[in-house]
DNA sequence: TATTGTTATACTCTATAACTATA
DNA sequence: TATAGTTATAGAGTATAACAATA
């Protein structure tokens, strides 16, 4: 009768668990894609937007997005024509065209990163040691080889 | 210099911790899509698999894939056509079709949850407390809601 | 009238295969 | 030869609008 701790939820099974990833990974992809919605832009296309805080060549964006290489080519070029993004050849090795954000892509990235900020806004309400296991727990389950 | 804990890793900011929730749903959602590809299953139908561990009307199915009604009208043809799934018409409401597993569907759900489960063996490594903390950080930062 | 599900349409994403231009 | 990127193609997912059946 002597509990040290005072769960306030059942302890999970691991099954359990998996599914509760499997909610908020979810949760989370909804999320993004009705910040990306409201800027007229695809999952897809805000997921590129944002992997790309650095120039990118084409066959690292596809390998990030885990898709095939002739993927890249069309939602590049659509964000192309929308003045988000522009090609430059690699001056090193010319076949290599690597992508960057246009200016009015720098600042469709910052409005997205806003925006979905402010809807986690319970990700601010965490103390210190919380955010620092719940990294751990994520790098965890989730190891590098992603993003 | 007198350091009650010692943090292997450093306190993320909330802003790092939503990059990192980015990895994870990214690594959680390519994970899945190649167990559902090891059956020759698209992502959106192993979701939708997976969603029916009882008969749902098409309507609530569209509410948890969150896409528009008449894009589960294909998606269950599809699974329909290779017996995975069957449409039942509602007694009591026959505007209401539910969709439920055939018995072939309810293995193939079992066999992904395997293989889900066989590839997230960190899960089985972490304490009870681990777990029960995850959880609970998991379900603060998505809300029920989903699925 | 309102709701459930379907169809038609157009666009995006997707992998495969064949191609080019560079290396 | 091998790699980076593109094109062509076909299939799957997506939202919108219009529709039939049922409530």
């Amino acid at each position: 009768m002597t509990q040290s701790a005072t769960p306030r939820t059942a302890v999970p099974t691991p099954v359990q668990l998996m599914d509760q990833l499997a909610r908020a990974a979810a949760g989370y992809y909804r999320h993004f894609a009705a910040v990306a919605a409201e800027r007229g832009l695809t999952l897809m296309q805000g997921k590129m937007l944002s992997l790309l805080r650095e120039p990118r060549p084409m066959r690292t964006l596809a390998d990030l997005l885990a898709c095939d290489a002739s993927n890249v080519t069309g939602i590049v070029d659509r964000l192309q024509a929308r003045g988000l993004v522009r090609r430059e050849v690699d001056p090193a090795d010319r076949r290599i065209k690597n992508v960057m954000l246009t200016e009015e892509g720098e600042e469709t990235v910052r409005l997205i990163r806003a925006e979905l900020m402010s809807n986690l806004t319970t990700l601010e309400q965490l103390s210190d040691e919380e955010r620092q296991g719940f990294q751990n727990l994520l790098s965890r389950v989730f190891p590098e080889p992603t993003d």
